[in-house]
Formats: C-alpha cells, sequence, structure tokens
DNA sequence: ATAAATTTTTAGATTAGACTAAAAAAAGTT
DNA sequence: AACTTTTTTTAGTCTAATCTAAAAATTTAT
C-alpha cells in the first residue's frame, strides 16, 4: 500500500514509453531529455526507483521497469486515457487541448474513481487519440501500427490514431477534415514528395502530405 | 498567472474556514491544529504566504487573508464542491465517500475545466453536503443558518445540510433515512435529552437525537 | 591500442516543506 | 507587579527533488 510521489509516477509511465518505442533498456540522457531534467537528477531518481523495487537499474547500462514498476505505468497511462475520454466525450474539450490536464488528473489516487469513472465512460477501449486503454489489471491492448503512409493507391482503411500528439499536428487535422474512424481511400500517390490524395465519405477529397500520412495509423474498414 | 502549490493552497482554504466560523484573526495554534503540523511549521508558511500578499500576518498577531487570497480560497473551495457533486450526481458515488478525492481534484489547475464541469452538472447550487457552491468570480453565496435542534415542536422545515461531514455521520442520516431536501416536521422534544420526535414524507416517524439535530440546517419548506 | 568524445555518476549546493528544541513574547494568576 | 503558563517565533536539522561542476566509465575514432 505503498504511495508514489507525482514525480515517481511520471518517471515510470515515460520509461514505459521510452521502452515500448525502442530498446530494451533506457538510458540515463533519453530520460533526462523526457523529463526535462538533467542527467545527474535522473540518477538520483532511478536509485531511489531502484530501491522501491519498480526498475532495475545497473549504473552505466540504463534502466528497465520490473513488473510491479510496468503494471503501475500501465494503471497510470489507463487513468490518463480516462480521463481525455471524459474531458472530450461528456465536457466537449476538443482532443488538442485535453493533454495537459490529463497530466495532472492521472495522479488522482483512487482505484475505485477509475472504474466507476470506466462505466461512466462506457468502457471505452480507446483514447481521443485511439491510444488502447490499458485493463484494470495492468495489461496493455494490441495497438494499430499500420500507417497512412504505407497504404498503397486504391487501397482503403479506417483512419484509427495519431502518432504525432502536438496540438499543431491535431489542430491540423481537424482543418483538414480528418476524424478518427473515418474511412479513406487512397486515389494517388505522388512520386515526387509521397503525398496522397484521398478521398473521405460525402465524397470529398482532399490532400495528405507525407508528414501527415506517415502520423496517421489506420486499420481495415468496418465492412 | 503565478502558480501555487497544494500545500499553499490547503492554507488558504483552511484560514477561510476557521476565519468564516469565529474570530477575525486565526492563530497559528489554530492552524497547526487543522493542517495537523506543527506550530513552527506553520509560522514559516504563513511568512511565505504573506510574502506573495495572500494574507496580512503580524508576529503574535495571528493571521487573515487578503482579497486575493481569499479571491483564491474561493475558487479553491469552488472546485472542491463542484467535484463533489460530480462524483455523486455522476459517477453514483455516497456523499459520505467523496471528500478525500476532492481534496485532490480541487488542485487540479484549469479553469475552463471548471467552467466546463460547472456547466456539465447544470450549474448546480449546493454541493452534496448542502454548501453553497461559491461563484466563478470568487463570491460564496449565503449558506442556511438554521439548525433543525432549533425548531419548535409543531414546526415544519426542509432539510438543506450538514455542519458535520465526518463520514460517521453521513452515515448515520443514511441508515436513518434523513435526507436533504425532505421536509420534516416536529411533533415532539423530549425536555430531558432534547431529543426529538420528527415525521418525514411517506409518515414516516424517527427519533433524532440532539447530537443529531444540532448538526443539521433546515430552511423554509417549498410551499 | 590509444586517444578523444560522449555518457553517466558523484560531490556538493539549493529550495520547499516539514520537524524538534530552545528562546521570546503574550496572557493569566496570585 | 511579579511569577507562571501558554503561545509563538527562531534556530537548526531533515528529506525529496532539483541543480552545477567535476570525476569516472563507456563508446567512438584514429
Ligand atoms: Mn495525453
Ligand atoms: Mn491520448
Ligand atoms: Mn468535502
Ligand atoms: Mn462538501
Amino acid at each position: 500500500m505503498s504511495t508514489h510521489s507525482f514525480t515517481e509516477e511520471n518517471y515510470l509511465k515515460l520509461i514505459y514509453a521510452l521502452v515500448s518505442r525502442g530498446a530494451d533498456e533506457v538510458s540515463t540522457n533519453a530520460l533526462a531529455e523526457v523529463t526535462a531534467t538533467r542527467a545527474a537528477s535522473v540518477t538520483d531518481m532511478l536509485k531511489r526507483l531502484a530501491d522501491k523495487q519498480l526498475v532495475h537499474y545497473r549504473k552505466y547500462q540504463g534502466v528497465r521497469l520490473t513488473d510491479e514498476g510496468e503494471r503501475l505505468a500501465l494503471t497510470i497511462i489507463r487513468r490518463h486515457r480516462l480521463w481525455e475520454v471524459f474531458l472530450v466525450d461528456k465536457l466537449g474539450f476538443g482532443w488538442d487541448q485535453v493533454h495537459e490536464m490529463a497530466e495532472e488528473l492521472e495522479h488522482i489516487r483512487s482505484d475505485e474513481l477509475v472504474e466507476r469513472l470506466d462505466s461512466f465512460l462506457g468502457n471505452p477501449q480507446f483514447d481521443p487519440h485511439g491510444d488502447p486503454i490499458p485493463t484494470p489489471a495492468g495489461h496493455m491492448p494490441a495497438a494499430p501500427s499500420q500507417k497512412m503512409a504505407d497504404l498503397l493507391p486504391n487501397e482503403s482503411a479506417c483512419l484509427l490514431g495519431v502518432l504525432d500528439h502536438s496540438a499543431a499536428f491535431l489542430q491540423h487535422l481537424d482543418r483538414s477534415g480528418l476524424v478518427l474512424g473515418c474511412t479513406v481511400n487512397v486515389s494517388e500517390i505522388s512520386p515526387f514528395d509521397r503525398s496522397m490524395r484521398v478521398t473521405i465519405p460525402p465524397g470529398q477529397t482532399l490532400f495528405v502530405s507525407y508528414d501527415v500520412a506517415r502520423n496517421l495509423l489506420v486499420g481495415p474498414t468496418k465492412a
């Protein structure tokens, strides 16, 4: 029943994120980068997390989560994503506005609160950015992995998520009319800059730059 | 645009509460009591709050809020009470379960979040305990002040709030069938222990001890 | 294999917020 | 008024989380 500080919880979440998109162990510098602190501060914190058995840490060798550390990281991510659903679905925020608030809300300590929130929201499977919501037990469901940029001409797919979570990118999608869940059909790909011409539901045509397409995740269309 | 720590916000809220139910200035010891810290720690914090112009503080003379300090205290109280309404009305928590969670939620920093939450909840005027919700501008509406213990035989009144917020008291009310909003009619008061016999809506009779009656707030019945 | 560059750790300092023990001020009593 | 008790402040210590500067280990390049 030990309790953890916001700071510790944030480190765990970031270690999880770095491990899941890359190497097996995370470097001190990589963590200093994402925590916006100095390497010396990271070393300090890694020692503390190792004391609490939340990470495996060997000097100069980088760090990875223990089972308990990963379980904890996933509950924080679960909370973050459920609160984002609340903010968008219930309070009407835009998907580009909710990240900072969820960064705070995810630390509210109450399992019952999270589980009641989950049912209030209708047990959503994905957050507003298409990221899967971990189970209460701490299991991360599979996420879509195919990028829109990998589609071939004439292929259709369903828009499922974003890789770039920046407000600028999300607002660009809003302006383009690209919405999660919508079906896109690739009509043409320019060999020069890999930009795509795609059509979306009510017969609308639009151009998608490679920079956008490689940050969009797609999956099979709902038949 | 300055930002305040959870600790600072809690001190402001507690100073507000102590001032509103008592003397003009709050003593160091009184604050040590309610913050569950030592007097020396309180003195430290009062100096810091005075530096930030949130309190008027004179050595050995106690402390009171500045205008800015009071405005801030009231926004924290507003947030606390709105989150309590959310937890009870939307997530189905009991009124005896929500205080600790609201203690954390009240510190989430986003004015827009609070205002959207307010409309989502239907702009409630009172929290689940009958406490009035301050306005966004920082004005505390008048609260009911008449105690059920002050009713006379044959008087009717509407149950509007509680003075004791402890889970034990609230659960006792649940078991008795006393619910905020219900109309009570005093049929008899024992001169021995000041206990009351009261009737509530579907013709139910119940006994209310003085200890309970002096912790219940009442107002005129809705004609 | 050495030297140079990079990464990581250690050492020492700082800040917020708490603590204890002792000094000082205020309040209460004879 | 002088003594006693209570309250409050000061002085000094501690921990979590940060920092900078310097030392040590590792990696890369010659
Ligand atoms: Mn987010
Ligand atoms: Mn998200
Ligand atoms: Mn409360
Ligand atoms: Mn309340």
